[in-house]
RNA sequence: GUCCCGUUCGUCUAGAGGCCUAGGACACCGCCCUUUCACGGCGGCAACACGGGUUCGAAUCCCGUACGGGACGCCA
């Protein structure tokens, strides 16, 4: 049997970070078994869906790297199939008409509630002569579900067999009284015709996943395994918010987050396999399954989320960084934008990648590199620039002038000298330069430094720290 | 309120009855490396929710309690 997932989200507005590692899984677990990996947009809220949260989607999986098998199947284009299978368990006697109103309902429900009995439909109109219908007021179709004897699911996270009481439920709604599919309806139905062999989703579905089973049961259909993954909560044990920070996929990105990291953190959250901690798109299929799935919900880490995206940031690609850093310098004023800039950041980026966590600090961290003179220092680069500073870069000045080739072995070995010569730490040495060249007391190496400037550059920064 | 699920360092986790003096990672604290800041290396702090069983032996199995989470819509 081929191994077949989905992803089915509902488009209303973000890929929240929940729902992307439902994708995740859902992916690495059909790559692993050499399955598909099936993408279905349930849109049938028409109130709620905009093609623009359908875009939304789209791309942040495409960011992530999690590509679908096939064209997405949209589910409202569906409806008149969800309504073909109600009229089929109508035939069967499996489903009937209830005239209540939204307000009887909510009524019952409060009364309920009140009386601190669970909230249920009483099953009205389950039972009563359709004779007894009111004339021309709409209908809802529910599901005639069995009242004795209990429904047995099979959780491949949350414990082999979970069973509750068929007492426990009642007639959910199949068709609403507009003639459109609920949720329960259109995700059972579907699942069943994509062939989906393997539902996997977030644990707020298990209840929901009894009502399914019933109508599975009732239309005589197979139900697929299911694995329902526990939900991920805030740093403090909230549900996830605003005030905790990013949410969604776009915002983490927007954050400075590479995807490979987030993938990774994802993946990690959740799910274990030995002490296997940082791990490629190749590797995580590999090893992906659902046995190495926790059972409890877990919290989100923004720091351990820092620290895997640093990881990430140094295997990655110099070019592709440079491209990521210039895109945000892009976005300030008090920068040149030229070729030259970003041939120096990207001379940069072996060293600038070791320190920073996000792109957002790399990006701040290059920024010196295209500043126009004269700068201005922080307090601490101020201190270095005193009458000792000076000294050494006007002693400095005239050596690097005459520097060649202008390369950072050649600048390592000057600076070397010039301190042996002048009894001087290197620190006392590579720290005005630095304030000299950055405004700060911190950046890559300083040989590194000075060779991606360049010396026109360098000579340039030195004088213009002299003359202030 | 009713039902369902869960519970190992602060956090993410390893652990499938003896391999556990409970391992790894993040964070935190030291030390080393060092031209700054990082990176890296070494070391430290720190957990089996509680109570009963079962067993020669339990973090691992069973029951109960506590706590946490989820569901209870003509939303998905």
């Amino acid at each position: 049997m081929k191994i077949r997932t989905r992803f089915a989200p509902s488009p209303t507005g973000l890929l929240h970070i929940g729902n992307a590692r439902a994708a995740l899984f859902n992916y690495l677990f059909a790559r692993h078994h050499g399955g598909e990996f099936v993408l279905r947009i349930e849109d049938t809220d028409r109130e709620r869906s905009t093609q623009q949260a359908v875009d939304v989607i789209f791309e942040g999986l495409k960011w992530m790297g999690l590509d679908w098998n096939g064209e997405p199947t949209f589910q409202a284009s569906r409806q008149d199939r969800h309504a073909e299978v109600v009229a089929q368990l109508m035939e069967k006697g499996m489903a009937y008409r209830c005239y209540c109103t939204a307000e009887e309902l909510a009524a019952m429900r409060e009364k309920a509630r009140a009386e601190k009995r669970p909230p249920r439909y009483d099953g009205t109109w389950r039972d009563r002569d359709p004779a007894d219908a009111p004339e021309g007021v709409p209908y809802a179709i529910r599901l005639k579900a069995p009242k004795e004897g209990e429904t047995i699911i099979k959780d491949l996270v949350q414990g082999e067999e979970v069973r509750v009481a068929n007492a426990e439920m009642d007639d959910l709604i199949l068709l609403r009284s507009d003639g459109t599919p609920t949720y329960l309806l259109a995700v059972v139905v579907d699942d069943h015709d994509m062939d989906i062999t393997h539902v996997m989703r977030g644990d707020d579905h298990l209840t929901n996943t009894f009502r399914q089973a019933m109508i599975y049961r009732a239309m005589g259909w197979n139900l697929p395994e299911f694995a329902h993954l526990p939900l991920i909560h805030g740093p403090d044990g909230a549900k996830l918010s605003k005030r905790h920070g990013a949410q969604s996929v776009v915002e983490f990105r927007e954050e400075g987050i590479l995807p490979e990291a987030l993938c990774n953190y994802l993946l990690r959250l959740g799910w274990g396999h030995g002490d296997a901690e940082i791990l490629d798109r190749e590797e995580q299929i590999k090893l992906f399954d659902i046995d190495g799935i926790g059972r409890s919900p877990s919290r989100m880490d923004y720091v351990k989320l820092s620290h895997l995206n640093g990881i990430w940031m140094r295997r990655a690609n110099d070019e592709r960084l440079t491209a990521l850093v210039m895109q945000r310098l892009a976005q300030r004023d008090d920068l040149n934008h030229d070729e030259t800039v970003r041939a120096r950041v990207l001379a940069l980026m072996p060293g600038l990648k070791e320190r920073a966590k996000t792109v957002v600090e790399l990006a701040d961290n290059a920024a010196f590199a295209g500043l126009r003179l004269p700068l201005t220092l922080t307090p601490k680069a101020e201190k270095h620039l005193g009458e000792e500073g000076k000294k050494v870069l006007a002693g400095l000045e005239t050596r690097l002038a005459a520097l060649e080739p202008f390369t950072p072995e050649g600048i390592d070995s000057t600076l070397r000298a010039f301190a042996t010569e002048h009894e001087l730490k290197l620190g006392a040495v590579a720290q005005p330069l630095r304030a000299a060249m950055t405004g700060t007391t911190t950046s890559p190496g300083i040989d590194l430094t000075l060779a991606a400037l360049g010396r026109e550059e360098v000579l340039a920064r030195i004088r213009s720290a002299l003359s202030a």
